[in-house]
DNA sequence: TTGAAAGCGCTACCAT
DNA sequence: ATGGTAGCGCTTTCAA
């Protein structure tokens, strides 16, 4: 490993002219610093972050904790933050806590274990007093909050929208997934979903989906059927089931859109490449991403009037599950 | 923050001391331990890893460096590597490259300047020279190597079984969709396909995808029946493609399977998803990114009669875009 | 404009 | 069995 005392050495200058020229601040001479630069060069020398890091207390790493990877509305979200925090030359620590509180604190205490210099969370089983204990900048990501600053799209207006459409697209027996109880975002949507409905003339029943899991989805479409076979309307807790309940009606021989319109949430990138393709309600995930990233850097920055929360518009997606005027 | 000094006065004790029961070596009397955990408890405090990090040369994070997580691929392969890292007290630093050389440089260095103890990569673009400079354990990830340990999945054999499989189901123009060619797992699967193909009395043509990404597969879908109208069996270089072709073949009317079978690659979640569901060759992604982190750990730890590579089986799974016999 | 040296929080060696 | 202390690689005073 090539240290600053080598380059020094190799340069014939004390180190901390060295840290100097490295951090651009106090006085350098251009020919030392043309000789630092070369010797550096020569060296191949990168400065040792950890070291930095213990003496200004603070990294350029950033924490990201996701339920799960592998649901695929987060690769969006981590690459919307990822790409947003390497501009200002942040790197991602990851973890995954699949709602597990102690997960979860385990993640956030090597967090701050490394001196990460904020915290991303877009976890729904939050033990608010992990957060609370924090001296770190948190930004919270799909979830809303009133005690943290938080980056989340309107769910309840994604849920009213979601219904008005199907409302107005005919359909006149409704079903109405919902979502795990404890995922907060699948509660405003069913909220708001439940509002619109309430206040149409139409009949509705709601079936209630305990994950998102993809092998579970299946079951829920097919739970979906045997309990209210002669729906002609279903408003899909998220993409995935909504991808599920496609397949399972296709099974059962229903028409999309012509026997049962269906509707999902989110607007995952395979709900285009399902057939029929899925209407859906849009989560700008990738955006929302890139604003919880450009909020924490603000945060870190102790930049002045910064927002609280940044709401996100949700956006309907016409496709092939929802009829044609 | 409370660091081992102010434990240490609160114990009574040395911060030597401390440290040892920290790290369960040398002598610690039964009482004194007793005081040292009653003072961490207190105090609460949790060691910070970056000054270990720096004294011992070494972290407990691993850096994994992927070409994008938004592939559905790859969030498999991620969460396999995470949770067996995790096991062992590892943390991981995420990047994506994107294929961009430039990216995989800077990534491995910010991994190599935040004393990762090993790197994980599943890029295709690689520069062999970033790796040949490394001290670290290394392990490529979904790539064959013959310089590195690598861990990936056999996709000459892949591409057999592919083209196996439709030539038994009874297609009689197949069309073999190959992926980027400087993907190297897609050359493989091709390879091994071709191989199959030109054995058998059967006539193939080839189209050549250039990439993996969602917006354009349905982009080469509509080209391969531009181009082959009236194949009756498509082997699609991924999942992605193969459901952007079964997408395709229905709107244009096709009866799949009986006028036309799809066998995709891969077995990402979706493909037991979408209609009809996708036959495909399975490569067992979770268990790679174990194996991966497996390997690695092993490494790290400088066992003994470490596999150099290790290669983990394709699996054929006949969903409905292949005929039952 | 530059250098010497203290110190970030921890581990490990050497004493005792 | 315990304590003192050097030193990991860096940044930042303070002096010169």
């Amino acid at each position: 490993m090539v240290t600053i005392k080598d380059v020094a050495r190799e340069a014939g200058v004390s180190v901390a002219t060295i840290s100097r020229v490295l951090n651009d601040n106090g006085y350098v001479g251009s020919d030392t610093r043309k000789k630092v630069m070369e010797a550096i060069a020569k060296l191949n020398y990168s400065p040792n972050e950890v070291a930095r890091s213990l003496y200004k207390r603070e990294s350029r790493l950033i924490g990201l904790l996701l339920p799960d990877i592998t649901n695929p509305f987060f690769p969006q979200l981590a690459r919307g933050v990822e790409d947003e925090l390497s501009r200002s030359g942040f790197r991602l620590l990851l973890g995954n806590s699949d709602e597990n509180v102690q997960k979860e604190l385990d993640y956030i205490q090597t967090f701050v274990q490394n001196n990460v210099v904020g915290i991303i969370s877009a976890t729904n089983h939050v033990d608010y007093k992990i957060y609370d204990a924090l001296k770190l900048p948190l930004v919270l990501l799909d979830r809303t909050s009133e005690d943290y600053p938080a980056v989340y799209s309107d769910g309840r207006e994604g849920g009213r929208l979601a219904a008005r459409t199907l409302i107005e697209k005919g359909a006149k027996r409704i079903t109405l997934v919902k979502g795990p109880a404890h995922v907060k975002p699948a509660q405003d949507r069913f909220q708001g979903a439940i509002e619109e409905l309430s206040q149409a003339d139409i009949d509705f029943s709601v079936l209630s989906s305990t994950s998102y899991s993809f092998e579970e989805a299946q079951g829920w479409a097919e739970e979906l059927f045997e309990k209210f076979s002669d729906t002609d309307g279903v408003i899909a807790s998220n993409d995935i089931v909504g991808i599920a309940i496609i397949h399972e009606a296709l099974k059962l021989g229903k028409k999309i859109p012509e026997d049962l319109q269906i509707i999902g949430y989110d607007d995952i990138p395979q709900s285009s490449l399902c057939y029929p393709t899925l209407s859906t309600i849009r989560q700008p995930a990738y955006e929302m991403g890139r604003q919880a990233a450009q909020l924490l850097i603000k945060m870190v920055k102790k930049e002045q009037g910064i927002e609280h929360t940044i709401q996100m518009p949700v956006e309907l997606v016409e496709r092939n599950t929802t009829r044609k005027e």
